[in-house]
DNA sequence: ATTACAAATGATAATCATTATCATTATCGC
DNA sequence: GCGATAATGATAATGATTATCATTTGTAAT
């Protein structure tokens, strides 16, 4: 949160820490959701901070790359974004109905069994795991 | 598998058995992957099987609709379909530097602590889980 | 079987999220 | 502050998916 966790950061990966940058950031800080680029966008105009699309979804990009975001998918045809929190990950309930999603931190059950789990596949598929996501579906409290 | 069962599934769902809905579940029938809309297009084509692709788009969606299919989404822009197998899911891990993906069928300790877990989830927030989705992201043989 | 009618299809235009282009502007190490 | 170079903005291009609509096909009733 603190914007010297940013410069370095931005310092580390060679990239320049701009108005932009900080004020996506910012967004995410705020909101602490998962956010589309669209969202993104509107929010910052909201805020009199005018950025463009484009340059939106070139930071999401950028700063998912570096780890701060990661990306989500709820299979309504956009990509989402939320900010990366260690240990704990958030996954997702999501209605099959309303399409609302529900973003839940993880429970200690589950990240131990999740980290067992990894072990697992890394040896039995001679794969490196490097995160997960977990998505359930079905129907809301309302929808239900 | 016998098309008799996908005629009862079709009656049900008051749906007309078409020649296009039979080739495409043959495809995925024979390829037994992930496949996407273009890739189903494509696969047909090459059988001789003229089906336009908008119909090939709304018949991913009508199987996706009657539970015969599902939707599995890996990051690369574009939706993927697969046969949905019960109860015995496929989770997925995905390449973050090439892409690949490998379609594993759910352990049998993953099954049980994931219908426990969704038994907590239901409970907690009052959310009537129908399926789910896991995906491990990481780096594959090939490319770690 | 034939008919009748709704559902399904094919061709293609439209939509919409995301990416590429390129001239202009801003950042940062010196 | 300067200069090299990365970042941005405006907008065109791309590509997957969806909508439209005239034509064809499947099916239930005759």
């Amino acid at each position: 949160m603190p914007k010297r966790e940013w410069d370095r950061a931005f310092a580390y990966f060679k990239k320049k820490m701009t108005s932009s940058r900080q004020a996506i950031m910012e967004v995410f800080e705020e909101e602490k959701k998962h956010l589309s680029a669209e969202e993104v966008y509107d929010s910052l105009k909201g805020k009199n901070q005018k950025v463009g699309i484009a340059t939106v979804y070139r930071n999401l990009d950028l700063l998912t790359q570096m780890g701060i975001l990661h990306r989500v998918y709820f299979g309504d045809g956009l990509e989402h974004y939320e900010i990366t929190r260690k240990p704990i990950h958030h996954h997702h309930l999501v209605c099959n109905k309303c399409g609302s999603v529900i973003d839940y931190s993880e429970l200690i059950e589950e990240s131990e069994f999740i980290s067992k789990l990894e072990q697992e596949l890394n040896t039995r598929y001679n794969f490196k795991i490097e995160s997960h996501q977990m998505y359930f579906y079905g129907l809301c409290k309302k929808c239900r």
